[in-house]
RNA sequence: CUGCCCGUAGCUCAAUUGGAUAGAGCACCAGCCUUCUAAGCUGGGGGUUACAGGUUCGAUCCCUGUCGGGCAGGCCA
C-alpha cells in the first residue's frame, strides 16, 4: 500500500484547477461575495443553489435570505432585495429577482448556459471529475461472499453497487482501495472441503450418505472428478472409518457435519489440507472469474486466514483483555459490548476453544484501521444489519474512531420473469447464479439495472425487460442516445475533436439550452453520489439526459445548411455524448459506436 | 415481544437531504415516419405522499402514536 501523499493530492488538484470553472461555481462566488458585504458576520454560511423545479423560478434558486433571515432578525425578502443589489451585473447572469418568502431566482444568460459545452469537449473523459475527496484514502469492501459456491444474484447486486460506488468516489478524487475479503477460515469452507471429499469417495464407489446440510451443488462433484483425475485413489477411505462414532444425520445434522470433518481430518491428515486448498483455490478463482467479466475489480482480496497467520486476531484480543473488556464465563470469552452501547455481550472465543466468526472481524477490522484509510466502507447484505452495532463497538473498544467506518446495506434482489418471481432458494443449490443471470441479459444489462434503485431499497428485477431490445428497456434506451450521437457525427465526417472550440452563439432555442443545462448538472450528480453513496442518481441522471437528447433530436435537424448552427449542434451532440459515456463507465456499462 | 429499514399515480420507482404548483417510465387514450437510426418523439387523463397529531415562514423528508410489509435478534456465517 503506497503511503497516502501530499504530493501525489497536489498533482491530482492540479489536473482538476486547468478545466475552468462550472457556472454553478461562479455563482457561488458572487453570492458569497454579496453575502459578505451584507451580513459580514454570516460569511461563513454555507450556500445552497439548487435548480427550481419550475423554469418560472430561474435556471438556479438559493434560499440564502431565509436562511438569514433568523440569525439577522430581519425580513427575508428585504434582506435578498440587498443581496440582490450586492450581486450587481453579471455576464453571467441574465436577471436575478425576488421571489416567494424571499427567494432569490437567478436566470443565466445565454452566453452562461452555453459555456458547459466547451467545458465537455475539453476535459472530455475528465468532465465531472471532481476533487471533493482530497486524495482521502477510502475502502470500499464488497462482495467477500464465502467461496464454497459460485456466486448468486444477491452477490450480483452488492458486485454493482460497490463497484460504481468506487468507480464514482475515485472520480470525486478519492484515492480507493477495492477490497474483497475471504472467509477461508471458517466452518463453511470445512463442510465445501467435506462435500468435495465425500464425492471423490463416491467416485470410487465409496458409499456415505451426502448430507443435506453440505454442499449440494454439481460444481462439488466437478472438483472431485479434478482430483480423482490428478491424484487417483490417493485420498479414498472405507466407509465405516469416515462414518465411525458419527451421530445420527437426522436427529442432528449439525454435529453429524462436524464429526464427518473431524474424521476426515484424522484419515487424511496433511492431505486434507490439500484438498481444502484445492476446493478454496477453485472456487476462488471462479468467483474472480466471474467479477472481471462482470467488470468488477479488486485491487486487494483480504484473507481471514492471515489474520490467524500473523496472530493479528489474537493480539486484537489481548488487547481487549487489557482495556477490561473480556471476560469468561461458561468456558467461553465475551467481549463486553454493552458497555458501549450493544443489547448484549458478544462471545468472541468458543467454549471449544473455536474463534467466532466475530473476533476475526474485530482483527480485520482493526487491519483496516490500522492500514490508515480515512474512511471504510463496508458494503453488506441488509441481512446483515444486526451486526452493524457490534462492530462499532468493537472499534470503539479498540480506541479507534468509529465514525470513519459506514456501512451501506444493500437490499436483496428479486427476479421476475413473466411477471412471476422465480424462486432463489439457497438451500436446494438451485438459486439463480449471478453466471446465469449474465448469460440471460448481458453485462450492461445486469449492472444498469442492479444500480438503478437505492442500493436500501428492495429491487424487483425485471429480466424480460432487461433483455427487450426496446424503449422500455433503460440501457437500450440510453446506449441508443449515444449511438446515435455516434452515427450523426459520422455522418458528418469530420473530426469530433475539432469541436472543442466551435463557437456557440447559434444554440438558442430552447431546447438546446435546456440540453446544456442537463450537461451541466452532470457534475453535481456526480458529487452526489458520491456523497450519498448512492449511483442510482448516475443511473437516473442518464436517463434522463438520453430522454432529452431523442426530444431534441426528433424535434430538430442537426445537420443543417446553416454552417455556423451545424458546427455548434454538433458541438452540443457530442458533448452530449461525452457525458453519456463518462455516465456509463462509472456504472461499468459500455457505451456501443452503433446498435 | 424487542430493534432496524420501508410505505409516494393501477405497476416499477424518483424527488437536489427542510423549499415554491410532488416528477419519470410502464400500462391506458389520441397523434407523428419522403427528413441525421420509429431501437425514436408529441399531447392527455391519473395523487389527501398509509393514517392521526406535532415542530416552523415552509414537511414526502424531522418528532410521537396507529396500521401494514420486510429483515434481524446463536458459543451460525
Amino acid at each position: 500500500m503506497p503511503p497516502a501523499s501530499a504530493a501525489a493530492s497536489a498533482i491530482i488538484g492540479a489536473l482538476f484547477s486547468a478545466p475552468p470553472r462550472m457556472v454553478k461555481t461562479q455563482l457561488l462566488g458572487l453570492l458569497r461575495a454579496a453575502l459578505a458585504s451584507v451580513a459580514p458576520e454570516q460569511r461563513d454560511l454555507e450556500i445552497v443553489l439548487e435548480r427550481p423545479r419550475q423554469a418560472a423560478h430561474g435556471d438556479y434558486a438559493t434560499n440564502l435570505a431565509l436562511q438569514l433571515a433568523h440569525p439577522l432578525r430581519a425580513n427575508p425578502r428585504e434582506i435578498a432585495r440587498h443581496l440582490v443589489r450586492e450581486l450587481g451585473s453579471s455576464p453571467l447572469l441574465a436577471k436575478a429577482e425576488v421571489a416567494g418568502a424571499g427567494f432569490i431566482n437567478l436566470f443565466l444568460s445565454p452566453d452562461a448556459t452555453r459555456q458547459v459545452v466547451s467545458q465537455v469537449l475539453e476535459a472530455g473523459r475528465d468532465f465531472g471529475r471532481n476533487n471533493l475527496g482530497a486524495g482521502r484514502k477510502v475502502q470500499v469492501e464488497f462482495v467477500s461472499a464465502n467461496p464454497t459456491g459460485p456466486l448468486h444474484v444477491g452477490h450480483g447486486r452488492g458486485a454493482a453497487l460497490g463497484a460504481s460506488l468506487a468507480q464514482v468516489l475515485a472520480f470525486t478524487g478519492h484515492a480507493v482501495t477495492r477490497e474483497y475479503y475471504i472467509n477461508d477460515a471458517g466452518r463453511q469452507m470445512d463442510i465445501l472441503a467435506l462435500s468435495t471429499w465425500l464425492r471423490y469417495l463416491e467416485l470410487h464407489d465409496v458409499w456415505v450418505p451426502f448430507p443435506s446440510n453440505a454442499y449440494q451443488g454439481g460444481y462439488v462433484i466437478d472438483m472431485a472428478h479434478q482430483i480423482r483425475d490428478a491424484h487417483g485413489p490417493r485420498y479414498v477411505h472405507p466407509a465405516p472409518a469416515v462414518l465411525a462414532g458419527v451421530p445420527d444425520a437426522a436427529t442432528a445434522p449439525e454435529a453429524h457435519l462436524d464429526a464427518l470433518i473431524a474424521n476426515a481430518k484424522d484419515l487424511l491428515g496433511e492431505d486434507y489440507r490439500y484438498i481444502h486448498s484445492h476446493a478454496l483455490t477453485e472456487q476462488l478463482a471462479d468467483c474472480r472469474d466471474d467479477l472481471v467479466e462482470f467488470g468488477v475489480h479488486f485491487d486487494v482480496w483480504f484473507s481471514e486466514r492471515s489474520l490467524f497467520d500473523t496472530a493479528l486476531v489474537q493480539r486484537c484480543l489481548e488487547r481487549l483483555e487489557r482495556a477490561g473488556q473480556l471476560y469468561t464465563q461458561d468456558g467461553a470469552q465475551w467481549f463486553r459490548s454493552t458497555a458501549f452501547g450493544d443489547e448484549k455481550d458478544r462471545v468472541v472465543q468458543r467454549e471449544n476453544g473455536e474463534y467466532t466468526y466475530f473476533a476475526s472481524d474485530i482483527a480485520y477490522h482493526l487491519n483496516k484501521y490500522e492500514r490508515g484509510f480515512d474512511r471504510i466502507i463496508d458494503v453488506w447484505g441488509a441481512d446483515h444489519h444486526g451486526y452493524i452495532p457490534r462492530v462499532k463497538c468493537a472499534v470503539r473498544a479498540l480506541g479507534l474512531d468509529d465514525t470513519k467506518l459506514e456501512v451501506a446495506l444493500v437490499q436483496f434482489a428479486v427476479l421476475y420473469r413473466d411477471g412471476q418471481k422465480t424462486s432463489m432458494s439457497t438451500r436446494a443449490g438451485e438459486y439463480v447464479t449471478l453466471r446465469e443471470l449474465r448469460n440471460e441479459v448481458g453485462n450492461d444489462a445486469a449492472r444498469f439495472f442492479y444500480v438503478l434503485r437505492k442500493s436500501d431499497q428492495h429491487l424487483d428485477f425485471d429480466l424480460d425487460l432487461a433483455k427487450s431490445e426496446s424503449t422500455d428497456n433503460p440501457v437500450y434506451y440510453v446506449q441508443y442516445g449515444h449511438a446515435r450521437v455516434c452515427s450523426v457525427l459520422a455522418q458528418w465526417g469530420g473530426d469530433a475533436r475539432t469541436l472543442a472550440g466551435t463557437d456557440l452563439a447559434a444554440l438558442s432555442g430552447e431546447r438546446e439550452l435546456g440540453l446544456c443545462a442537463r450537461l451541466a448538472d452532470f457534475a453535481d450528480v456526480v458529487e452526489a453520489a458520491a456523497r450519498d453513496y448512492s449511483p442510482h442518481l448516475v443511473a437516473h441522471y442518464l436517463k434522463d439526459l438520453a430522454a432529452e437528447f431523442h426530444s431534441f433530436y426528433n424535434a430538430e435537424r442537426i445537420l443543417v445548411d446553416d454552417p455556423a448552427l451545424r458546427q455548434a449542434r454538433l458541438a452540443l451532440v457530442a458533448g452530449v455524448r461525452q457525458v453519456l459515456r463518462n455516465g456509463l463507465r462509472l456504472l461499468g456499462v459500455s457505451a456501443p459506436e452503433s446498435m
